[in-house]
This record gives C-alpha cells, structure tokens and sequence, in this order.
RNA sequence: GCCGGGGUGGCGGAAUGGUAGACGCGGCGGUCUCAAACACCGUUGGCAGCGAUGUCGUGCGGGUUCGAGUCCCGCCCCCGGCACCA
C-alpha cells in the first residue's frame, strides 16, 4: 500500500473498482431501517460543476456511506432538473437543441460527481424531460384537475417581457423577473393555476412537525402570510357636494341608482373601529365603477385620472420603497356601521386589489400608512388606544397589541383582546360581518409560453371546454422540432405547430391542444418520489416504494428555494397523500442549508465616464488585469463562484492539483457546515498532509494487525498502554459518529486528526504487548472505517493494505464503548474565586471529599488564599473545585 | 421598518453554565538538503517579565451566578429574507 497520500496513484482505480462492482446500487435488506438522503435537484448547465457545488453533495455523501456501514437500506439518488427556462435559454443562445445539449451536460455533471466519489446509484437516474418521468408529471397534473385543484382562469399575471412568458408570484422579487431581472408587465390573460391557497393552513400547521432552519420556516411562514381579523360590510351614501346633479341622470335607471352601494373591508383590528376616520379603496375596486355614475363630473374627472394614473404604472414603481402616500377623494361616504358615523372614501394605491377585500377602514392613529396619508389629505388621527396604566399617549401614530380602549363609546377601559372577541362577536351577531381568516399566499400559476417543458394534457373542444388526456393517450410528447423560439405573443411556440395542436377530443370531434407548458417548479414537485420506483411503468411510484423510503432523512441544497421549490413540493406531497397514494405529509422530515462557497474576485473602481449598474459596487476584472494593475486600484471581495465571475474553481482542477479526498475532507473541515466560505486552495494542503499521515501511519502499523483481533481482544489481560490507545479510539468513533449525525463535519474531520495525533505520539512500541497490539490492530481498523465517509478512497486503500477484501462501505461501522472510552484520570481545574490557579491531575471518579482537600493542598492555592477566610467550597466531580475567600 | 442568523487569535473555527482558543491554515525557529520544495520536530492570543508567574481578553453597557463566549435586559455592527398584505 502506498505509505504518502498519492491521488493520482490510487484513487482512480478505486473509482473504476466501485464502479465494475456495482459498489452503490441501492440495497434493500428486509428488517433494516432505511435512510433517505437526496440533495436538491440540480440543472445542469454548461458551467459544470464548481467546488462551491460540491459543498453539499460530499456532506450528503458523507452521511449516506455512514448511514450504510451502519447498517441501513440506504437511497442516495441523483437526478437532473432538465426542463425549464434555465435549460432553453442557454440553449437558444448555443443555437443547439435543449434536448441533446441537456443530455451532454448532465453527463458532464455525473462525471464530475463520479471524480470526488458521490456514492450516487445511478441506476436510478432520470432527467425531468424524459417522456417516461414528465408522463406522470402530466398524470399528476390531471389528479390535480379532477380534484378542482388545477384551473384556467382569467387573471392580472406577471409577464416577463425578457423571457417572454408568465411568471409565477414566487419568481418575481420586488417587481423583477427573478431570472431575467426584467420589470414584469402586467397582462391579463387566461393562464394555469394551481390551487395551492386550498392548502396554506396546511402547509402552515405542518411546519411545527418538521426539523428544518428555522429561517426557512419562519419566511414560509411570511410567505404564507395568515392573519386573523374580521370581515365586514360598509355601507356608502353620496355626499351631497359631490353628487351628481338630477338633470344629468338622463340614460340611467332608476333601480340602478337606488340599489344600495356598499363593499367590504378586512381588519386585523377591529378593536380601532371607533379610530376610523376615513375608508379606502384600491383605484381596481368594482364599487368604484358604481360611485363614478353617482357623483359629479369633477369627481369623476379626478376618479378617471388617478385610476388610469394606477394602471399605467408598474408594480415597482408602485411599490417603490417612500413613496409619497397619493389618493383622490371619491365623494362617497362609507358609514361606520358600529357609530354610524358618515367617513369619507379615498381611492389609493397604498391599497392592493390582491389582498383582502381590496378596501380598508383607515385608522391613522395606529397605522402608519393610514396616518401619512391623513396627513397629506388633512384628515381627523382620533386615538383610540392608550397604553395600560400610562397618563400620557405616545406620539401618534403608534401600534400597540396590548392596551385599553379609549374614546371608543361602551368599550371605553376594554382590553385590545376583549374588545376584539366582543366586537367579532357582534359583527356576528347582527350579520354586517364576520371573523376571517386571510393569506397573502396566491395561487400556483404553473403555464408558461415556452417550448421547453413539460406539455399540459388539456385538449379543447371547439366551444373551449377543456377535457384531460386519457391515460393510454400520455404522455403528450413535447415535438422535436428545430425552431422553439419563443413567439413573444403571449403564446407558446407549440401554438405554431399544427400537427401538435390539431387533435380529436374525446368524443371524436375536432379538438384542440393546450400549447402553454408547465413550468419547470411542477417537475421538480415530485422528483423525490419517482426516486423510490423509478422504473414503474404503470404508475408514477407504487405505494409500497414510497411508504418504504419516504419521507426523506436528510434533503440538503441552497436556501435560495425556501419558498418556490420547497413550497411546492410539500403541496404536492400533501396532495397525493389526500388521494391516498403517499403515506406521508411532508417530504422532508430533515432540511439542512448548505453556506455559499465564495471566490476571491478583483474588482476596480470605475473610471471617469464608466457607470456602475445597480448594486454593483466596482468594475468586475480579470485575474491577469488585477495583476497588472496598481495593487492599490485593485479592489478583492469575495464573492459566490459563477463562471460570469470568472472566479470559479472546479473540482476537476482540485482533484489534479490536490485529490479527490483532500478535496472531499477540505469540504467538510473547512467551515460548519451551513456558513459560507471564503475559498483557498490552500487549505487542501492541510487535508491532503492529514491524509498523507494517516496512510504512513496505517502501512507502519499493519505489520502489527492482527486481523482476528476482535475475537481476541476482551479476553488478553489489558495494560496502561493498550488502555490509552483504546480510549482514544473509542472515543474517536463516539465523537465522529455524533458529529456526522448532527452535520458538524469540520468537527468529525477535526476528531480524526486529534486521534492521529493521539496515536502517533503514543507511537508503535518497539516490545509490543499482546494486549497493545490487539488495540493496535482495533485502532488501526477503526481509524480507517472511521475516515471511509470523509475520504473514501484513502480508507480503502488503509483496508486492503490492513489485509482486507472489499471495500469499507461494506463493512460494519465500528461501535464505541462508552467505559473503554471513559477516561481513567481526570484533571481537575482548582479556581480560587473563579479565577483558575492551578490544575491536579485526579483518578476518575474520585469522591468530592479528595478533589476539595487536594485542591487546598495545592501551593499554588494556598498562596492566594493567605490573609483571607474560606466562605465556601464549591466542587464539581470530575470537573473543577472554585474556592470562594474573602 | 419587520423576521431570521451571526460577531471568539493574523485567518477558518472549537467549547452539555465549569481550565476560552480543540483541530487546521498561516507565521516563527530548527532537522534533512549543495540549495529549495516536500516531509518531520518545536513554537505561536495581547501586554509585562530572563523566568516562575502575573495581568488583560469571546462586539459594547448592565445584570443573574461561587463561576458567563454560553443565561437575562438594553444597545452597536455584519449577513440573509420580506417589505404599503390592512
């Protein structure tokens, strides 16, 4: 065996020696638990894979190899996330066709994941755009339908200008395409939704039972966005001044002017009601179209103005961060129906169609909204809620979520919490409203305008109804075609293709084709379940499968998906477990969030007439510029790897310059596992000379294996040496199996060095004892089995030069003893007043009693105790003793 | 503004309320070498001291405790997310 850390000379052939044994195809062993370990589904684009990228795959890995040396049915799948905007983008801009330029990535990607040693079972293996995976994609999507869970509907939808298509609310961040960063438009066009608002409550509930980050959660959670309050009706009048003149009324009819005007408003506290000074609408609002006929024409005039003012402008910029509060005055009047006070009714675009009713009482002595605007429009701030027990109000306006009522007629001196149940319940009661529920959560809008995607199994009969695809009839092929631009229309490139459109319905007559596709989020909804029987060819996965693997242990990527994919993903597990064909809730019982990996990237700043881009914060150079140029213009920062940075290393040049397990170790050791990064390739060096030690160490001690050890070992009569030499063992397999466990890596790389250590400073006795040299024989095994997660190919290499068959994976983790690893001394800190003066070294287990009369023997103690007098002893057993003197 | 996560040597970091700085990187000194690299040995928080040792020290200010990096209160700073959601 080689006895210096090597990778070229061995690595690669342990590589092809798992592969022809078929090393990681998924076991099932019956009467074992099982281990569900997947990371996220990645595209796979051009770039390749960078060491930032590896940062959860080996600690995936890491966990699944131990999982299975302990003794588990392990699933380690991989698959590719193929269809989508990703994927065609760079596909059009290639001039290839997404489907073979997909393929050639992804086999790109495994080779890199094959080259540091991912125990992936690639037999399992698909790609979202395989007809035999995207069939049951559209299986699910029709379970979806005929459980009213899936609808075309007319809406305001986010159009992408850039990438031409429809987007869903999740990928548009502060009114930009989340890809593209294009303004979306608004377009009002009948589009795919999915109905995932059914579930918010549900996917609310649910996150208390599953042990994710608790960031994650928490923005799923404001995402979701569920608040308690009440609903209820407003009555409006016409004040007089505005309203509109009789002999104007000509054309219209009298029953349209005398039915009853009113809307609805939400409130989340309905405790301020007697606070509301005025009402406002959203400019989109439909009462408004009733006031516009009521009032008179300078009314309507304004109205007309301010509502195509509101329509013209972009999401943005109508969101944009201090805007001034605007809004114009309706004429009409909305009466408070608990007072029965007349307030007047504003349009304003502080207020969203989107959310609630759309309209709102306002209440600017606790709102700050509300109380801008009232500031800007001169209008009452009454303060209706007073802190408990204080003389003085604060400066309005304030929110306060404890207090009493004041200035609120009957409710005066109430608690906000009464009032609120009091005042529901009477809204109840005299039916003018009642306690709602609200989510900001929107439906699921799953059709885009590209070619590149999974085909909807809609077809339309001429009348426009729409009817699935019969089961026999999927999957519904996407055609292969040459030109798959997007048309920019606002429909899909499908909608071009004749003999793609043209279809029978049912019933035999002409038919037409759903030409929008599905957004790449639906295929990566369920991934993870084809995983468990991805060979079923009648169905999507079988019960058994899934009630075997699901749900997954251990599911690690980015946090960039908190809210998209993992959302999603939990409403469709949640939905096939309503239809009975999932045995779980959730998909993912543990998530964990791997920290970015960042490169140094040189920057300069701009020259004279050079402008920055918005958030940039200097000129991106290359490496061969930042060497030219004055050290002092040159500007480092560290930032995520892409290739558009120029600042990626990928592992392949690891795997050359360092090796695959120096790589794989520096993955793990070099930061917890969740923070981010600063990368040197330096510090390969560091696991790369670990790993060196190790195997010197290992092809030193192997004369002294002895390979039945284990029968032998409790029976040979033990001594001091072989006693240290199994305590640093035992402990070594207790702290790496724990640290693994609970994905402290750095640490479980750390414990195995410090077990080095340990070992070599004991060195190998020249007169061995029978006893030392079993515990040799233990150490050296164990040290190897224990390195196999973190540095596969090194370990095996350790175990067949220890004289064994095989490879590590297979063989059985070894177990830690708790009293061999118990340490038999013990050092005891002495502190006098808290502060340490002494150490002694102690028996283990020595009673309270001998650690307080050793610790006031100790010279160094007594010196700091002359002149004082000993209040009290304090002793910790097996710890510290802290002498209190004064 | 709100929510979440963090601030520990030159650097990455470790530490169930009990010896702060494990482990590694880097630095320094040495061995090997014609020399260098590799490797190996030693050393490495600041200050004072030849030294034993003393003293300060986990973002800042308080508190609880025999004892606080760790718990509580009030701030400051950094990172991530959300952002007119009534």
């Amino acid at each position: 065996m080689l006895d210096r850390y090597l990778p070229a000379d061995f690595e690669p052939q342990w590589r092809a020696r798992w592969k022809e044994a078929d090393l990681f195809l998924t076991q099932i062993e019956p009467g074992r638990p099982k281990f569900y370990g997947l990371d996220f589904f990645p595209y796979p684009s051009g770039a390749g894979l960078s060491v930032g990228h590896c940062r959860n795959y080996v600690p995936t890995d890491a966990i699944c190899r131990m999982k299975r040396m302990q003794g588990f049915n392990v699933l380690h799948p991989m698959g590719f996330d193929a269809f989508g905007l990703p994927a065609e983008n760079e596909a059009i801009k290639r001039q290839r066709h997404p489907s073979e330029m997909i393929e050639e990535y992804a086999a790109n990607y495994r080779s890199q994941m094959d080259l540091i040693g991912i125990s992936y079972d690639w037999s399992r293996s698909f790609k979202s755009s395989d007809p035999d995976y995207y069939k049951w994609t559209q299986w699910i999507f029709k379970l979806l339908y005929e459980r009213g869970l899936a609808e075309r509907r007319m809406a305001a939808v986010n159009w992408d200008p850039v990438d031409m298509t429809v987007l869903a609310d999740e990928e548009v961040i502060a009114g930009r395409a989340e890809r593209s960063g294009a303004l979306v438009e608004k377009k009002y066009i009948p589009q795919w939704f999915f109905r995932i608002t059914d579930y918010a409550q549900r996917l609310l509930d649910d996150l208390d039972d599953i042990d994710w980050p608790e960031g994650i959660k928490q923005m799923q959670r404001n995402w979701i966005g569920r608040s308690e309050g009440v609903e209820f009706e407003m009555e409006v009048v016409i004040d007089p001044e505005s309203i509109r003149p009789k002999e104007d009324d000509g054309d219209l009819e009298i029953e349209v002017l005398e039915k009853p005007l009113k809307f609805r408003v939400f409130t989340t506290r309905i405790d301020t009601i007697f606070g509301v000074t005025f009402c406002v609408l959203a400019p989109e609002h439909p009462v408004v179209d009733q006031i516009l006929k009521r009032v008179n024409s300078q009314r309507k005039t304004e109205i007309d103005a301010y509502r195509q003012a509101a329509r013209e402008m972009s999401d943005i910029d109508r969101q944009a961060v201090g805007r001034e509060k605007s809004g114009v005055r309706t004429g009409a009047l909305a009466i408070n129906p608990l007072t029965n006070e007349a307030v007047p009714v504003f349009i304003a675009d502080y207020v969203l169609m989107g959310y609630g009713t759309g309209a709102i009482m306002a209440v600017p002595g606790h709102d700050d909204r509300d109380f801008e605007f009232a500031e800007k429009y001169d209008l009452d701030v009454r303060p209706v809620i007073a802190p408990e027990g204080a003389d003085e109000l604060p400066d309005l306006p304030f929110s306060l979520k404890e207090g009493v009522l004041i200035n609120s007629g009957d409710f005066d001196g109430c608690s906000v919490a009464d009032a609120q149940a009091e005042l529901g319940q009477w809204f109840e009661t005299n039916e003018i409203g009642e306690r709602k529920v609200n989510f900001k959560l929107r439906d699921w809008l799953i059709s885009r305008q590209r070619y590149w995607g999974c085909p909807i199994p809609i077809v339309y009969d001429k009348e426009g109804h729409a009817e699935t695809v019969p089961d026999d009839a999927l999957p519904v092929l996407l055609p292969d075609v040459e030109s798959y631009e997007p048309s920019g229309d606002g429909t899909s490139p499908l909608a071009h293709m004749e003999e793609f459109v043209n279809v029978t319905t049912r019933d035999g007559n002409l038919g037409r084709r759903e030409t929008d596709t599905l957004g790449g989020f639906a295929c990566s909804s369920w991934y993870f379940l084809r995983f468990c029987d991805p060979f079923n060819e009648d169905k999507p996965f079988s019960p058994e499968s899934v009630a075997e693997w699901m749900p997954v242990d251990c599911y690690v990527g980015g946090a960039e998906h908190a809210v998209m994919h993992l959302l999603y993903a939990r409403f469709w597990t949640k939905v096939l477990y309503d239809a009975g064909l999932v045995s779980v809730k959730e998909p993912f019982q543990r998530l964990k969030n791997q920290g970015q990996v960042l490169g140094h990237t040189p920057y300069r700043a701009p020259r004279e007439g050079e402008k920055l881009g918005v958030g940039e914060e200097g000129i991106l150079i290359s490496y061969q510029e930042a060497e030219v140029l004055p050290a002092e213009d040159v500007i480092w920062r560290w930032v995520r790897m892409s290739k558009s940075k120029g600042n990626v290393v990928t592992p392949n040049e690891a795997v050359e310059q360092y090796g695959a397990d120096a790589l794989r170790l520096h993955e793990l050791f070099v930061a917890p596992f969740d923070q981010s990064v600063n990368w040197t390739n330096e510090g390969m060096n560091g696991t790369a000379r670990f790993l060196s030690r190790s195997l010197k160490w290992v092809s030193d001690g192997r004369n002294h294996f002895e390979s039945e050890w284990s029968n032998r070992i409790d029976s040979a009569p033990a001594d001091e040496r072989s006693k240290r030499i199994r305590r640093v063992t035992h402990q070594l397999i207790a702290k790496a199996e724990s640290d693994i466990d609970r994905f402290s890596f750095n640490t479980y790389v750390a414990a195995m060095m410090t077990a080095l250590n340990s070992y070599a400073e004991l060195g190998f006795a020249e007169q061995m004892s029978d006893a030392e040299r079993l515990a040799w024989s233990e150490a050296l095994e164990s040290f190897t089995l224990v390195l196999s997660p973190g540095a596969p190919h090194t370990a095996d290499e350790m175990w067949e030069g220890l004289g064994h068959f095989g490879f590590t994976l297979e063989a059985t983790w070894p177990q830690s003893n708790a009293s061999l690893a118990a340490d038999d001394q013990i050092t005891v800190a002495v502190q006098v007043n808290g502060k340490l003066r002494d150490t002694i070294a102690m028996p283990a287990g020595a009673p309270k009693e001998d650690m307080e009369e050793a610790a006031l023997a100790s010279e160094k103690v007594q010196s700091h105790l002359s002149g004082v007098t000993i209040r009290k002893v304090i002793v910790v057993p097996g710890k510290l003793v802290n002498v209190v003197a004064s």
